[in-house]
DNA sequence: ATATTTAATGATATATAATATCAATAAGGA
DNA sequence: TCCTTATTGATATTATATATCATTAAATAT
């Protein structure tokens, strides 16, 4: 009933905040993993969605890609390469009460929006290759 | 090297139009399989695509679901139920020019952006259950 | 009209990301 | 210290999408 204090999810907690950018499931479970050989993926998993539920890290779900997950940060939006898929962060003020210019929310109750540009990056403008990652 | 006109091609297409209102790779695939038992999902996979990059339907990336096609239509937003998954369409003024506000864009070429809304729909609000669908 | 080239297809295998299952473990209160 | 059960680790499964490859057929050349 009550969430109990494990060490999997502080070792979770510190892989987030000291990888700070974005990380994806795997690349924390990988941080992780090498320090402590018996974390199993799926308690990453796990601990990466319930702390985010608790509001103590900050998922960011991608589009054709793996879930992010970043320590807690100001509102920011992001920038996805059309390319090679990679993921950067956008700087710009968040743009703060969207949801007012909705005419008709037949019901919904709103909690938030991500905004999500499109776009090449420097080195896909540069290279001819594609799809460095995805 | 050129592109060829085939039915399954227009059979997809057709799909799209028919249904409309943003289906899955999946359910476009199902109401083509019932008048046309022999088309291969994979075929409907890789002319959604290919459509998609023409420019003839629009593909909408959905994070943590699968991906929507939209028959061509003004841009407009959409909201995810956050309990149960399912994407609607926002009733909104879409707002353009937005990439204009962004201070510093390292180089990045600009194409479009998304916006997705997350909220609960009414139908998660009135009712305890959650996940009707993903 | 027929032959040729190769883009596209259908069938299947594979990849990726994430969740579900379940017995074993351990956190925290009694 | 015992007890309850949340959490874990290992594994299986699900979901979405792409890769592979022999076969088919669209568009062009003959």
């Amino acid at each position: 009933m009550t969430k109990r204090n494990t060490i999997q999810r502080s070792l979770v907690f510190e892989a987030v905040n000291k990888l700070r950018c974005h990380a994806t499931a795997d690349e924390i479970y990988e941080a992780i993993v090498t320090e402590h050989p018996n974390i199993s993926r799926a308690t990453v998993y796990r601990n990466l969605n319930s702390l985010s539920e608790m509001g103590d890290i900050r998922k960011i779900e991608i589009p054709g890609g793996a879930d992010r997950f970043d320590h807690m940060c100001h509102d920011h939006c992001h920038v996805k390469c059309e390319k090679c898929g990679r993921v950067f962060d956008v700087d710009m003020e968040y743009i703060t009460g969207l949801e007012k210019n909705i005419k008709n929310d037949c019901g919904f109750t709103f909690t938030g929006y991500d905004i999500l540009f499109r776009g090449v990056c420097p080195d896909c403008q540069k290279s001819p290759k594609q799809h460095i990652a995805e």
